[in-house]
DNA sequence: GCGGTTTGCTTCGAATTCGAAGCACTGATG
DNA sequence: CATCAGTGCTTCGAATTCGAAGCAAACCGC
């Protein structure tokens, strides 16, 4: 076993800072969210989804692997929003076990009065403090991270464990 | 109210790259470390921040204060930490009202173990995918990011709240 | 020194997340 | 059809986090 590569300087700047900053903004986007829209950030993106998909609706596991948690964690988090009136669920038309979320006009309503806030926020906590090549650094940096971090992850550990 | 300036095509990658990069790479890093050395991403930054001080050892408040978590949850993570003996817990001689927390012998190898892993961990998620320019790249955007949302961000509400 | 405020920490209850286990339905196989 | 594995979702208990409230020690003004 060799010695391990250790950080420089460059390096653990990059390391830390983004461990910071990625918890700051995540604080400064849920204070937000929370003032102005009275939902989480989860909440939020769950809406969100809904509304971007063509038919305004999602079942369960189609949510939970666009959002990245757990299935039992949807069924919280769309029981949550149930309650408040943000969307139904329904009964998938072809498969008696799928059940549907579908955004209510309600839901659409706290989606239409928080996004402009929401995208101010990351503007003032994100964009406004980087100068556009910086941005678009940011963006290069991030897809080819994400590009090979979706590949090594392992998100959910497979149902029936059958390896390779 | 004025028409929200949405964001371009650049911007939406930056920022839900930033969004889903952070989430992967603290599930992949959280990974490392529980199956290496046994504990939590939050546990290792609590020895290490312990271990780096130069008494190595430090009261709650200020562990809190370093990470970014409230007192209460530091004070269930080193009962937490107690309980594997990684660290000891130990009244201040100069005032009866703190606690230090002091890393132990066992909690050191812990760290020794598990850095190397760690250090990997962190360049196969994150600076291998990139080029030398675009760590320096990163950390300069993360210095620039980071100290704006310090001050903006207020982490934990006033104790005694009166505001303005 | 004395009373009132502040500070440091813990305890409490609520919210959220997860994985394992369980239930109900589907679909393939014979 | 009858069976049986697989799929979709929920329920359960455990772990973790937070803020508010509580307790004790320390500090401040007099």
């Amino acid at each position: 076993m060799s010695e391990p590569r250790w950080l420089n300087e460059t390096e653990l700047r990059a390391w830390t800072g983004f461990l910071e900053t990625s918890d700051l903004l995540h604080r400064m986007v849920e204070q937000q969210l929370r003032e102005v829209g009275g939902v989480t950030t989860v909440q939020y993106d769950i809406l969100h989804r809904l509304n971007e998909s063509p038919e305004k609706r999602l079942c369960m596991t189609d949510l939970a692997e666009r959002l990245v948690s757990s299935r039992s964690g949807i069924t919280y988090q769309v029981a949550q929003l149930e309650k408040a009136g943000l969307l139904r669920r329904e009964d998938a038309p072809d498969d008696e076990r799928r059940v549907l979320a579908a955004i209510t006009e309600k839901g659409r309503r706290v989606l239409e009065t928080t996004a402009p806030g929401h995208v101010e926020a990351v503007r003032a906590g994100l964009l406004d403090s980087l100068t556009p090549d910086q941005v678009a650094q940011l963006a290069a940096i991030m897809d080819a991270t994400r590009a090979r971090l979706r590949d090594t992850v392992q998100l959910h550990p497979p149902r029936k464990a059958r390896s390779r």
